[in-house]
DNA sequence: GCCGTTTTCGGCCCGACTGTTTTCAGTCG
């Protein structure tokens, strides 16, 4: 599957050609194929043999031929050339927030300057103040930029975003003069990373609003103030932007600031292409400048004649299309789940006592909890040999008789070994509830190695689930390499459902891995791997993630009862 | 570079804010 190789280097060529000065409308065609090719839903390498290129939203007569060169050469020599013009350090002076490409180019051609630590030193030297264009204030920006980029790296985690966004909202909603607020942007649609906060307000006094804004403790700094929208700075580094509009216009606002860019793009032509116009202020008849609708998305999105477009589904991944003909799915909602499968405890490497765990799970109103601890060969984790499995046993039937309205099972994470055996032989498996398999070591494996490794897990006749299957672990860990579509295969063959790990550093499967897993007929597990119980709550961001995947309540075992669960695990009743 | 029940050529989403400017280009979302 070479996809992601093809739209890599799409969107690459769109940079370099942003930064050699090409027409604007021609990067944005490169981007938008590059974004296609990367979330469409085949092998790209079977499209261009079956000659469908063509057939992708985005690609013409000039990109198909380039996308056959790379698929059938894995290179593009225009590509090549380009890279040759323009040294790869330009290009990461995109990341600097404030310079574009046309800024990067001036620097480039007028002051050589290749790479961050050249700007660096221009920006100390006073050299940039002299380019037309630049002054002195330019030169304190960008260096404010470089020190936040190398301090943060630009994202946060989804639940670090959620926490900052969440206690600024709860202290703006003691401003008297506010009258409906939401989180936007990337946060509301729970992107496993987020680059700034985005908050929407509606007021009649929006000056007041923004003062009482850039009031909050926690500001470190103020990037801009305007008539309607501020940004601030916090003291942990997160930008966050407010935005103020009236009543009238707050469900189009919502709608323009949850974004992404690419689904307002597209609903803001497919506006113009019923002759109305849409921006944060409503939607309006593009001739006599009427306003139409705009206090609610619903209305917004009903008046272009779609359905309702959850958040987390804005990504211009098909949920226009398929929101046109009213086929949207009825994804999964954060009250669905009935238990947590995947939390471990003090007999491995949990802090928490399995009374402590239960009582929580209980209040967070579930069925049911499994404990799923690490195997025998995970010794830093505690890993538990054959006898203390029986002694836990022993522990969750006591536990259970005792309890009322949650039943704890008794699980594993058992560890897959490099040559694809399990940690434990069937024996120990066959006395467990359910069980859970996953990767904790040997993650330099190459793809055929990792990918039968996996597989053989799967097969074993007890397994269950399979713990986060990629492994990654966000700006830390790439992901394994695996062959995904004979992973999903496997799966679907051995009954053995794939894990959404909802731990914000792993979030595993992913959203695009999860959708696609689906459309092959895969079933899921939303799992925490809480380790303690204040990750219990992390559910939500898999709940999100799994939203994110077009995921619905009957893809994913946890939405049932715990009657429907025994039976699935062929317990005693 | 793509695309077409307004067009095969001339469009391509739209507005706020900043910094450097004398009326606006660049950046951002």
């Amino acid at each position: 599957m070479k996809n992601k190789i093809v739209a890599d280097i799409l969107y690459q060529i769109a940079d370099l050609l942003d930064v050699k000065g090409d027409i604007f409308f021609k990067t944005r065609a490169y981007r938008m194929a590059a974004q296609s090719i990367e979330t469409l839903d085949e092998d790209i390498e079977i499209v261009s043999k079956e000659n469908r290129l063509r057939l992708i939203p985005g690609v013409g007569e000039a990109l198909s031929k380039k996308i056959k060169e790379i698929v059938e050469t894995d290179r593009l020599e225009y590509f090549e050339k380009l890279k040759k013009e323009i040294p790869r350090g330009v290009i990461d002076l995109l990341d600097i927030p404030g310079l574009g490409p046309k800024k990067i180019s001036l620097l480039y051609r007028h002051l050589s300057i290749t790479n961050i630590s050249d700007l660096k030193k221009a920006c100390d030297g006073g050299k940039l103040r002299d380019l037309e264009g630049f002054g002195e204030i330019s030169e304190k920006n960008i260096l404010r930029g470089i020190a936040l980029r190398e301090k943060t790296s630009g994202r946060v985690l989804l639940n670090v975003a959620y926490e900052n966004g969440n206690n600024y909202i709860k202290y703006l909603k003691q401003c008297k003069k506010i009258e409906k607020i939401s989180i936007a942007g990337s946060l509301r649609r729970m992107k496993e990373t987020i680059g700034d906060l985005d908050i929407l307000t509606s007021s009649d006094t929006p000056d007041e609003v923004i003062e009482y804004f850039v009031r909050y403790p926690n500001v470190n700094n103020v990037l801009l103030k305007g008539n309607t929208k501020t940004s601030v700075s916090l003291n942990n580094d997160i930008q966050v932007d407010l935005r103020v509009v009236e009543k009238k216009s707050f469900g189009a606002a919502l709608q323009y600031f949850t974004g992404s860019k690419e689904h307002n793009v597209k609903m803001r032509s497919m506006a113009s292409k019923k002759g109305l116009k849409l921006n944060e202020y409503g939607l309006f008849d593009k001739k006599t400048d009427k306003y139409l609708v705009g206090r609610t998305e619903k209305e917004v999105y009903n008046k272009l004649d779609l359905t309702y477009i959850e958040p987390e589904l804005r990504e211009n991944r098909g949920e226009i299309e398929t929101a046109i003909k009213g086929e949207l799915p009825n994804i999964v909602k954060h009250g669905d789940i009935k238990g947590d499968l995947h939390v471990h405890s003090r007999w491995s490497d949990g802090t928490d006592t399995l009374e402590n765990i239960v009582n929580y799970a209980k209040k967070l109103g579930y069925e049911y909890v499994g404990i799923a601890d690490h195997s025998q060969s995970l010794k830093i984790a505690h890993g538990l040999t054959e006898k203390r499995i029986d002694d836990k046993i022993k522990e969750i039937d006591d536990l259970n008789k005792k309890l009322e309205g949650v039943k704890v099972f008794c699980s594993t994470e058992c560890d897959i070994k490099p040559d694809g055996a399990l940690d434990y032989n069937n024996r120990v498996l066959k006395k467990l509830d359910f069980v859970c398999i996953g990767i904790h070591s040997s993650f330099k494996m190459n793809k055929n190695e990792a990918t039968k490794r996996i597989v053989k897990g799967m097969e074993n006749e007890h397994v269950d689930f399979l713990a986060h299957p990629t492994c990654r672990i966000i700006g830390r860990r790439e992901p394994l390499q695996l062959d995904m579509e004979k992973i999903f295969d496997t799966a679907i063959e051995t009954d053995t459902y794939l894990e959404i790990n909802s731990f914000p550093d792993r979030l595993d499967l992913n959203d695009t891995n999860s959708k696609f897993a689906k459309e092959r007929g895969v079933k899921f597990v939303i799992g925490t791997d809480s380790h303690n119980i204040s990750h219990l709550p992390y559910m939500h961001f898999g709940i999100a993630n799994a939203r994110r995947g077009w995921l619905e309540k009957d893809d994913i075992l946890n939405t049932i009862s715990l009657k429907n669960l025994e039976k699935k695990f062929g317990c005693d009743l």
